[in-house]
DNA sequence: CATAAAAGTGAGTCCTCACTCATTTTCATC
DNA sequence: GATGAAAATGAGTGAGGACTCACTTTTATG
């Protein structure tokens, strides 16, 4: 089980999420298995059809990922990280700047913020959640290297608005579990009713009566 | 390996949903597959691997089901009815049937049911989940057929607290996905953290946080 | 433009998979 | 305990899986 730094490590450490020093066929490669994961699942999927849809040959993708498992993992890990610890990254940075006043703020920022990242990675969240419950060093990087992360910070904001007496006394798990769980939920109902033309689903009022529920169960 | 049959077995052979009249080898067969599916997911479960664990010779799998898909059916569908459904059924009357006076003690009752049910379901909840976004049949199933009956038997409890001024003023649909997502969301962190001698869950706190953030969160 | 390394190829290897079928075992009924 | 039907068997089959390797093409560099 010795092997060098695995790839996604490497991968995690330069910034370059996905696309940097690939050739052409590499990316078309890595293109094509997104594609043919999300569709089908790790296991149902075909490293011959993934080849195919990527107008490459078969052999072409082992000289570039020893193993399907390893191209997987180069697909999940660093999606794992933009995914649940953006909060570290660039773009979440705005959201925590700026010192919103009130909970409300803060919560459509991020919330917001979340939705639009997600609707631009449907697909590696997909295989990301599909894959997760069949590989223990993913679930192991997840609860040790990101949940941590993204726990630190947020700390931080929940205790500011405890201070200012914005939200119950509770464990900061518990109040990320709240929150998460509200705001997950709210994106999948999203994904699998609304958006595609259902006149049923308002958007905007699901999404105001998502944060009022979650201020009103987290306010004193 | 060989552990005593699981109640949700016992709850799918007593209804005629799949498993009326099945032999012994036949109820072996089930089982192994309900326990392989859950490990590995069904495009990595091999028929071989299931014959062996019900202590079965291959062919046998086949005299009964004729296509390893047709297995995984014969395990999700009556599943899915028992999972999400189970508000017409016997075992969830008692929450219905009295008249909670207040949502804290209905919320607690539904609630307590519905972890007690999928902490005895875990592998059929596991193997339903994975396999829904590649079958679309079954999507299709609990969009119109089991979704609906849950909110209309819903929908009647909703009211009545709505009517006694307990509930805020949303769509029915808003509430149960609020209520779901929170509940839900308790049950993944727990099993996903908990249960297993963390000390630093503690399950009757994080219960009790839910409820009255559901509670709360409701309430005008 | 010579050269060597890197990228790309695809026929071929070996293996496991879902599924079959001729045969044997079990079992209810007489 | 004989008989026939249902249940069970397991070696066998062809298809398709991940992965290899000897070879060709592309690319970077002097």
């Amino acid at each position: 089980m010795s092997e060098a730094m695995e790839p996604w490590l490497a991968e995690l450490m330069g910034a370059g999420s996905s696309g940097e020093r690939m050739t052409e066929k590499q990316k078309r490669i890595f293109e094509a298995a997104v594609e043919v994961f999300a569709e089908k699942g790790y296991s149902a999927a075909s490293t011959s059809e993934i080849a195919q849809r990527a107008g490459v040959a078969e052999g072409t993708i082992f000289r570039h990922y020893r193993t399907k498992k390893e191209l997987l993992i180069a697909i999940v890990a660093p999606a794992m990280v933009r995914m649940l610890a953006p909060f570290v990254l660039r773009e979440f940075r705005d959201v925590f700047k700026t010192d919103y006043e009130t909970i409300d703020q803060f919560l459509r920022a991020m919330i917001e913020n979340r939705i639009e990242f997600l609707e631009k990675n449907k697909s590696f969240l997909r295989i990301l959640l599909q894959e997760l419950p069949f590989h223990p060093e993913l679930q192991e990087q997840l609860r040790s290297v990101v949940f941590p992360q993204v726990k630190e910070r947020i700390e931080k904001v929940i205790d500011r608005f405890r201070e200012k007496g914005q939200l119950i006394e509770l464990p900061s798990v518990t109040i990320i579990r709240l929150v998460a769980s509200a705001a997950i939920g709210y994106v999948l109902m999203r994904t699998f009713f609304g958006s595609s033309g259902n006149p049923e689903w308002n958007d905007t009022r699901e999404r105001q009566a998502t944060i009022d529920f979650i201020r009103k169960g987290l306010t004193p």
